[in-house]
DNA sequence: CAATGCGCACCCG
DNA sequence: CGGGTGCGCATTG
């Protein structure tokens, strides 16, 4: 247990990256109360105080906050940063802009601004003066909504939940047939009924 | 009780 | 397939 003194963000940020991956190791979702919690056993700080530097932390990108199933988990950039996206000539960000808007999980949507830099800091960018990210994404979204993935609202994107979901495989025909049938479907119905449950 | 461990189902590329 | 995630429950401190 130790100061309650100031210190520098950076150092906050150490402490939530080291809570993360602990908590990772432990197989559990790195909430906002596990995180408080993993800090508050060695630091003597209001969890209030932790979710704040937990919010700078993400702000200044040093976190990812990730919506996933239905509740917020935060990440360690670092081992997602080796992920590469190539910006070139005919690239299709459709799926790329569709996730991000996903796991942005912002209730009123996100902006193209805020796309942009959950995937510069979800990615590695490889762009060029002619192909930038930025141009890509303004092609993505506009085909993500003619696709019906998102759903504009204003300047924002929302996640479409109605859409096929990805995963879900829905065969229309209306195949009866077998006695017991709707087993497939109890695991779909599950989580569209948590994403639901959040989202609405 | 809190902290840790983990099998397993699920998702995505 | 291979690799990440995290629920739900078991085990340990």
């Amino acid at each position: 247990m130790c100061e309650p003194e100031e210190v520098p963000q950076q150092v906050w940020s150490t402490w939530i990256l080291e809570a993360i991956r602990k908590i990772r190791s432990q197989k559990q979702r790195p909430s906002v109360e596990r995180i408080c919690h993993a800090i508050r056993q060695h630091h003597n700080y209001h969890e209030d105080v932790v979710a704040e530097h937990l919010e700078t932390a993400v702000k200044e990108g040093a976190v990812l906050k990730v919506f996933n199933k239905g509740q917020s988990s935060y990440k360690d950039p670092g081992g997602l940063q080796s992920r590469t996206l190539r910006i070139q000539k005919g690239v299709d960000l459709t799926k790329v802009v569709t996730k991000a808007v996903r796991e942005l999980g912002e209730r009123d949507g996100s902006s193209l601004k805020s796309i942009e830099k959950y995937i510069r800091q979800s990615h590695t960018v490889e762009e060029s003066a002619e192909n930038d990210l930025k141009g890509a994404l303004r092609m993505a979204v506009k085909r993500a909504v003619t696709r019906n993935f998102v759903i504009q609202d204003g300047k924002n994107f929302k996640y479409n939940y109605n859409q096929q979901a990805p995963g879900i495989k829905k065969k229309e025909a209306p195949k009866r047939q077998s006695g017991n049938s709707d087993d497939l479907n109890a695991q779909s119905k599950v989580r569209t009924f948590y994403l639901k449950k959040y989202f609405t």
